[in-house]
DNA sequence: TGGTACATGTAACATGTTACATGATTAG
DNA sequence: CTAATCATGTAACATGTTACATGTACCA
């Protein structure tokens, strides 16, 4: 029963939000997409997933159904411990997976419009990010964790968007 | 037999390689990593694994095996036609995940002094690989395709170690 | 009283990762 | 001859995605 292999992040996160008191799926993934969504995303069934295998695995437990099911789950002394170890133990590089990229890099196989419309597009995403962001920081508290998390997120769309604007014609169309 | 569920980006990846002729899956594994590893990780198996479906869906034929059991595939109409409209399509969102950034949000639970560790090991990371981004650049031809690709490499890895060096002392150290 | 948002969960599948098994060829 | 590298492939598992089934509570 020792040496579990280590948390996954995803898992980890969860537990980390569990860290403030017992939430339940709904409200953790909720919770989840709205602090850290941005650079680590997670879906419903990922939640639900996790939490069934985290009780499995003693750290978390299921409390009582309340209203519409409402199931809150706590986190245990070993989920503390498995969370320390986590978060001790240091995170891996990251993974950009950037399909835009892939298809500017196969270029050559697009009519040049269309190459500069799909450019167009992604761009605007960006922009709008972006606007999302500064605005969002605005609003933020002296929290340093928040906003490093947060300042990431605006420097990295403003690269992206002064990127875009360097493109040369062949690509973002004349 | 129509209307075939349309291509992931990684098979289509290697189909946009094989349009330069054919290739094993070896080949294909070392190519790919080094034209589009930085911004569309794959490995062997997933190589191998698209191959096979691939052949299977008539995207790709199989030739004899030369020395060393080399096979070598090639693309067929129908892989240049479901390429065609994958690229075509336009891409998807990219995904970022972050491991780093999860670590930062969860700040308060590491002592300051283990944080400012992992970050500066992470700052040397991005360093190193923005050098070596740099000297690429310095020998590329003319391909606006490559060159963007490459440029947004820069981009990002520039945008990257300039929030390293704006983060509080609280999470760089002092 | 009917629609919308809340809430949980499962099933099926796609994709990504790691490890292993097997053998050929080449360089020293 | 032997170690390193080349090369293919499979197995097992982890993670991520989409769709569906089921039902509750709130609000207009």
């Amino acid at each position: 029963m020792p040496s579990e292999r280590p948390l996954n992040s995803t898992a980890a996160a969860l537990l980390g939000l569990l860290h403030d008191g017992p939430m339940t799926g709904w409200d953790l993934l909720a919770t989840a997409q709205l602090v850290i969504g941005d650079f680590w995303a997670l879906n419903q069934s990922q939640v639900y997933r996790e939490l069934s295998a985290m009780a499995g695995a003693g750290l978390v437990e299921a409390g009582d159904p309340g209203p519409r099911d409402r199931r809150p789950y706590t986190i245990t002394d070993a989920g503390r411990a498995a969370f320390a170890a986590w978060v001790r133990r240091g995170p891996g590089a990251e993974t950009v997976r950037f399909p835009l990229l892939l298809t500017i890099a196969f270029g050559r196989h697009l009519p040049p419009g269309r190459l500069a419309e799909i450019v167009a597009e992604h761009r605007a995403r960006h922009r709008e990010r972006l606007d999302g962001y500064v605005e969002l920081a605005a609003g933020l508290g002296p929290d340093p964790y928040a906003r490093a998390t947060l300042d990431f997120g605006i420097a990295y769309e403003r690269a992206v968007l002064d990127w875009f604007d360097g493109l040369p014609p062949e690509i973002r169309g004349g």
